[in-house]
DNA sequence: TTTACATATTCCCATATGGGTATACGATGG
DNA sequence: CCATCGTATACCCATATGGGAATATGTAAA
């Protein structure tokens, strides 16, 4: 098998910087194809297709007007990504840091003494 | 250019449904990779490839401990993911949603009425 | 020092990616 | 109706992925 397809969940559609870029934009409100193009500075095909994996994973809607498409971010299915990473939040903390500096200086120490003092 | 690799950034190596597994393993302690291919009903082959991807993001650390080697969770890593994905977080709110069908009603409402009114 | 164990590495392969470029398509203006 | 604009799609290509299978490497046990 090979990767993922990047349509495949938002953690996949998310990992292209390119992408979060876009919805980053985006979150500053509805935008049409044109104004992405001339923000990201990347060409026009390559925005469209971007767009249309977010489009598949549906972090973004489209709404047609006329002969431009208006762009919305739909942040929803970012929030599987956030409940998940969330679980590890206390992880870098700064105290969390520090216990496990602790951790560590406690396993070496145990480690070098060997079993013998116990 | 093909997809960046999966040890470029957290977000990469983090978008494999595997590898999120492993880490979830390891937040419940240390672990030695045999424990992980048990756990996982991976071969052993991949997870060991996995986990070199996560040690590569600086994901997980290794200690060596006779023929084991022992690996770790680190998380700080996922803070860039959790600070991206944190901004969209009121997105998803379900408050947040009802006003989104209000403006979506507030803009088709102006479509239909032209601009006659003002 | 041979054997068994724990893990990493290598090779093979189908696959989809993302950029580039060209082109299709629908809407609009002249 | 023809040219143009805004966007999407198709095609080409180099690349790395992830699984499978075999093998290498290093450590411990017999």
């Amino acid at each position: 098998m090979a990767r993922a397809a990047t349509t495949t969940d938002a953690f996949n559609a998310v990992a292209e910087p390119r992408r979060r870029e876009i919805l980053d934009l985006l979150a500053g409100g509805e935008c049409v194809v044109n104004d992405l193009v001339t923000r990201l500075g990347l060409a026009q095909p390559q925005v469209s297709k971007h767009l249309k994996v977010l489009r598949e994973v549906g972090l973004v809607q489209v709404r047609e007007e006329g002969r431009q498409r208006r762009y919305r971010l739909n942040g929803r299915p970012l929030q599987a990504i956030h409940d998940w990473v969330k679980k590890y939040e206390q992880t870098w903390q700064d105290r969390f840091d520090a216990l496990d500096v602790v951790l560590e200086e406690l396993i070496e120490e145990e480690q070098s003494n060997g079993r013998d003092d116990e």
